[in-house]
DNA sequence: TCGTTTCCTGACCATATGGTCAGCTCGAAG
DNA sequence: CTTCGAGCTGACCATATGGTCAGGAAACGA
């Protein structure tokens, strides 16, 4: 953990602590749920003691929230890589590129937040409803230009966008599933590349970018 | 209910009751999850007593067992929609509208099983490493066949595979998503028909099956 | 060095939950 | 009509869990 024996600052223990406790808070949020998770358990997995958590979260919902939140600002801001980019093999190839990397690293988050939403989103839906909502309709219109200028074929463009979400993160959300099917073997990184090749060229020959 | 008064012959209480209980479970279990779910919720909503309950199903875990198998075998069901097809166009566009009507009319389900896999599949890793392995590798040589074929462009037929139930159940799955985008309602008929419409085009356009 | 603030923790508590059980009701069968 | 067993249920219990708290340890600032 920490290299030197050196005493640690309020500032860096507060910090390492808080990070501890997310990073198994995401963890044992992803694999049992919110009802299934206990304080308990995510404490042990953060290696400090119940009460020491419940001195930094105020509560199980409040570490909750934050972790649901830490995964949407992920989220939100790998989809800048769509921005910005010429048309669409350029920007959705990138914005497929950057959530299938978000897929690989961040499994955890991933589930929690398909946890979240499969629940009816009581910790998020005003961020569903602003945020997000902003961001689709953002795109959607960028979708919709290069529609117009006659660089993919007229498809719709929120269906595209659930076809993006969908299939990027299924390989965080049903990791378990893909990883049976793989003979109990993670992809490796061939595979990982193979995935991706696949999933960009079949969308965007699908919307005839290709 | 039972519309007449007459009583209730045995086997038709027993029936009644159980699709009751496992109706009810299944949206408890989609709504609050496997560890959110308290088996109180499930007997109010089934409208009887909790005792009652587990006179039927001896435990939570049992019940739930039952539930996820039920999914499964509406899931497998339709997945012979593609069989006996003469081609992608056919085969993965019945596919394609047997698993969107599946997401349309059983959306807990679909939950159920997501919410399943994610947390690792405790209940049907068995199932996963027989029945559908057998499945996958069955529609994968189909898919294979297709290619060699040259009635499309040669895709890796897992990922293929992946990105379809990705797509079609991410309308069950993210359901209260979509929801949300589309102004707090529900996706209605023409919506629903422009769903299945743009995932088959798509798809079958980016295996350059069109 | 010393008072103050932050950090830390074992012990504790109220509540919720899965599951049991003794005994009741009522349909089935003769 | 009577017997029998399936169906049913309120009351109950052991346990697990989220959260509190009083008080100690340690870092900080002067």
């Amino acid at each position: 953990m920490n290299q030197t024996a050196r005493p640690l600052r309020r500032n860096e223990i507060r910090q390492q602590n808080e990070t501890a406790i997310l990073r198994a808070a995401e963890k044992v949020f992803a694999e049992a749920g919110f009802g299934g998770a206990t304080v308990q358990l995510i404490a042990d997995v953060a290696g400090l003691p119940k009460a020491n958590l419940l001195y930094y979260f105020t509560s199980k919902e409040d570490l909750y929230r934050r972790v649901v939140q830490n995964i949407f600002e992920i989220w939100l801001h790998a989809a800048e890589s769509m921005d910005n980019a010429p048309g669409p093999v350029e920007g959705i190839g990138a914005y497929i590129d950057a959530k299938m990397e978000i897929s690989r690293r961040h499994p955890d988050g991933s589930k929690v937040w398909a946890s979240e939403v499969m629940h009816g989103a009581p910790v998020i839906q005003d961020y569903l409803e602003t945020t997000l909502r902003e961001w689709t309709r953002g795109r959607a219109a960028l979708i919709q230009r290069w529609i117009d200028e006659g660089k993919m074929a007229p498809v719709n463009p929120d269906h595209l966008l659930y076809m993006l979400w969908a299939t990027t993160q299924h390989y965080a959300d049903f990791g378990h599933q893909i990883e049976t099917l793989n003979g109990g073997k993670p992809l490796s990184d061939v595979q990982w590349r193979a995935a991706k090749e696949s999933v960009k060229t079949m969308i965007l020959r699908g919307i005839s970018a290709l």
